[in-house]
RNA sequence: CGCGGGAUGGAGCAGCCUGGUAGCUCGUUGGGCUCAUAACCCAAAGGUCGUUGGUUCAAAUCCAGCUCCCGCAA
């Protein structure tokens, strides 16, 4: 960095939006290089058992900072306090809220999102999800301008990433928001000093990637071994994917898929039980559920959930729907 | 005070309602069978029943407090 760039920065107020472990990643990386002028993240909320009181990841980040930190309920009633702030640039990532209008106007170098997709696929707030569930081979960060369309901006830069076999949501994140990180630090000079590129995307090719929801979670054993597979895996390791059995939840944490064949039974049925989990029908074959857990247990082999919660009765040929 | 489930040998569970010798499916160890095995047979080791107190002749079991774990909802 040159004394020029230096001089450039220090009078450079950046405004940080985000909220979960993905944006805080993407936060240290900023903050390691630029100064922020402030943060905005969610309110804390009531979560988890209780009544406890969580601090966002980004929240955490900014007080171990030092850093002012907003936390409107609506963000639509803070655009002046924001305003009054005066950023010359908006950083968002993972926030939750849509940026008004008047916010997205005013900074001089434009308000910038950073992205956990190969835009224009996969808008939308479960990118990383959507991208596993979906079998995609691969995925990326997308670093963009904003509009007032949901991840529509006009596309500054992007990095791939290949998305392995058996990456869950959680590794394919990890790697996702480091590469996030790098990317922004790569091209924030170029955004500064107005170098960058600017690419508008292409409204045909566009696909979405939504919040997952309680349906989505679901498991459907009347698909393909491979869906089911991506599913799970697409999962993991939040919120999980689960079935039904003796009128409980069990989440399905870790599976695999074999080549064995029972064009005879039921979509569901247990066909048998490995050592390493508990086998069941699906349309075209056989998934081996490895590691699952009953509501209110702890997670446990398949093995473990034959041997206790069904050892009354033999678990195979019991359907689990 | 958001709703709910749970804590019993190394693992997963039953027993608790209707107090009275610690049970099941596994695992482990030893032995046997087998060409062989994640299979089968025999045997053994291994538990202050989360914690504190109360009731009782007697508590895993009933009552009260506490700690820890987990699902849902947000």
């Amino acid at each position: 960095m040159n004394i020029e760039q230096i001089n450039i920065q220090k009078d450079l107020k950046i405004i940080y939006m985000g909220t979960p472990e993905f944006s805080a990643t993407v936060l240290s990386g900023l903050l390691s290089k630029y100064k922020v002028r402030a943060v905005v993240t969610q309110p804390d909320r009531p979560s988890g058992r209780g009544e406890v009181v969580k601090y966002s990841p980004v929240k955490q980040m900014a007080l171990d900072n030092v850093l002012l930190t907003l936390q409107p309920e609506k963000i639509k009633d803070s655009i002046d306090e924001i305003l009054a702030l005066e950023p010359d640039l908006i950083i968002t990532c993972a926030y939750g809220q849509i940026l008004p209008k008047a916010l997205l106007d005013y900074p001089r170098l434009g308000c910038i999102n950073v992205h956990a997709s190969l835009l224009p696929k996969l808008r939308g707030g479960a990118p990383i999800h959507r991208a596993i569930m979906n079998g995609f081979k691969e995925t990326g960060i997308t670093i963009m301008y904003m509009d007032e369309k949901m991840d529509a901006g006009d596309i500054i830069a992007q990095k791939k990433i290949e998305i392995a076999n058996d990456d869950t949501t959680e590794t394919l994140h990890d790697k996702l928001s480091v590469l996030g990180k790098d990317l922004l630090l790569e091209v924030l000079p170029s955004i500064i000093e107005g170098t960058n590129s600017r690419l508008k995307q292409n409204e045909f090719d566009a696909t979405y990637g939504f919040i997952i929801k309680k349906e989505d979670e679901k498991i459907n054993f009347s698909k393909t071994k491979r869906e089911i597979y991506n599913q799970i895996r697409g999962l993991n390791s939040y919120p999980g994917a689960y079935f039904n059995y003796d009128n409980k939840i069990v989440k399905v944490w870790d599976s695999y898929q074999t080549d064995n064949v029972y064009s005879n039974l039921v979509d569901g049925t247990v066909t048998k039980i490995y050592p390493d989990g508990i086998g069941v029908k699906v349309s075209n074959g056989e998934i081996v559920l490895k590691t699952v857990q009953p509501e209110g247990k702890k997670k446990m082999s398949g093995h473990d959930f034959a041997n206790g919660i069904a050892s009354k009765e033999n678990l195979v040929g019991k359907i689990f729907i």
